[in-house]
DNA sequence: AAAATCACCTGTCCGC
DNA sequence: TGCGGACAGGTGATTT
């Protein structure tokens, strides 16, 4: 689940249920998803303060607390996701941490396959730095994509996925966007001409806008999307013929094996 | 230096 | 019905 657009869509729930209240409880339910900081220096940093802004980057979170007390960083694996949870309300099953606020409320990070991490940021940009990411798939200009893009030499599906060249994108919309300029996952980068380029660079762009605004959820995308159709038993909304799974990368790759042509 | 491979977790689904 | 194995929208370390 958790790519650019999922992790957008889960700062823009943070925003609008759980900043400005004073957090009166930090519950570190799993110790293992903790990455570089101890579950006592979290309760330190976070306990009686607010979450006051956050900020995405790629696929992290970051929710800043007030007058640089730093950041709680949040990376969602491939089955994190956050909760909102009033008054009342049962917490998620696989809850890893736990904020709880003033009246009752508290906001989960559930993360089932353990594969999510909470960390604690100082400096947010240096945080990134750190990591290794590279511009935010959402931010990034033509020139230094295409810049980018011509250092590699592997395949289209891996480089859009290679969060060191951009942040955000991982296998599911890597394959939407390369469904909908007609091209194999496998084409290799440096075979792509710069109209090429530029147009995966275009779609890029409106897929992930597009994904947000349809709440990452496929049954609101239009039907000549790839994600409603992205199973094994899928048809090309274009064309009508079965769908095709591969592997690239060790990862799943659903295409259509009649519009997506290497080298077209 | 970049690309491929394996390892890390938990839960579900598929085929024999 | 049962069980092993493949697979799932993640990344990091290690090897090539």
């Amino acid at each position: 689940m958790p790519e650019l657009p999922d992790v957008e869509v889960f700062k823009r729930y943070v925003d609008s249920t759980a900043l400005h209240q004073t957090i009166n409880a930090v519950s570190v339910k799993s110790r293992q998803i903790l990455r570089g900081v101890s579950p006592q220096t979290l309760v330190q940093k976070l306990q009686g303060h607010q979450l006051a802004s956050s900020r995405r980057h790629g696929k992290l979170l970051f929710l800043q607390l007030a007058e640089h007390g730093g950041s709680l960083v949040l990376h969602f694996g491939m089955t994190g996701f956050l909760k909102y949870c009033k008054d009342g309300e049962t917490m998620p099953p696989h809850t890893r941490l736990l904020l709880g606020f003033a009246y009752g409320a508290y906001l989960a990070f559930d993360c089932q396959r353990m594969l999510g991490e909470v960390a604690f940021a100082a400096d947010d940009r240096a945080y990134i730095k750190a990591r290794g990411l590279g511009p935010d798939a959402l931010q990034l200009e033509w020139e230094p994509f295409k810049e980018r893009m011509a250092t590699k030499r592997n395949s289209i599906k891996a480089a859009l996925m290679d969060q060191g060249l951009m942040a955000g994108i991982g296998n599911i919309y890597s394959d939407e966007i390369l469904f909908q300029v007609r091209l194999h996952p496998y084409t290799a980068v440096n075979k792509l001409s710069e109209e090429r380029l530029h147009q995966i660079y275009k779609t890029m762009k409106a897929v992930l806008v597009q994904a947000i605004q349809y709440q990452v959820d496929p049954t609101r995308m239009p039907q000549s999307w790839l994600l409603p159709h992205r199973d094994p038993r899928g048809q090309c909304p274009s064309c009508g013929e079965a769908l095709v799974r591969d592997k690239v990368n060790q990862r799943s790759a659903y295409l259509c094996p009649h519009c997506q042509k290497q080298n077209a």
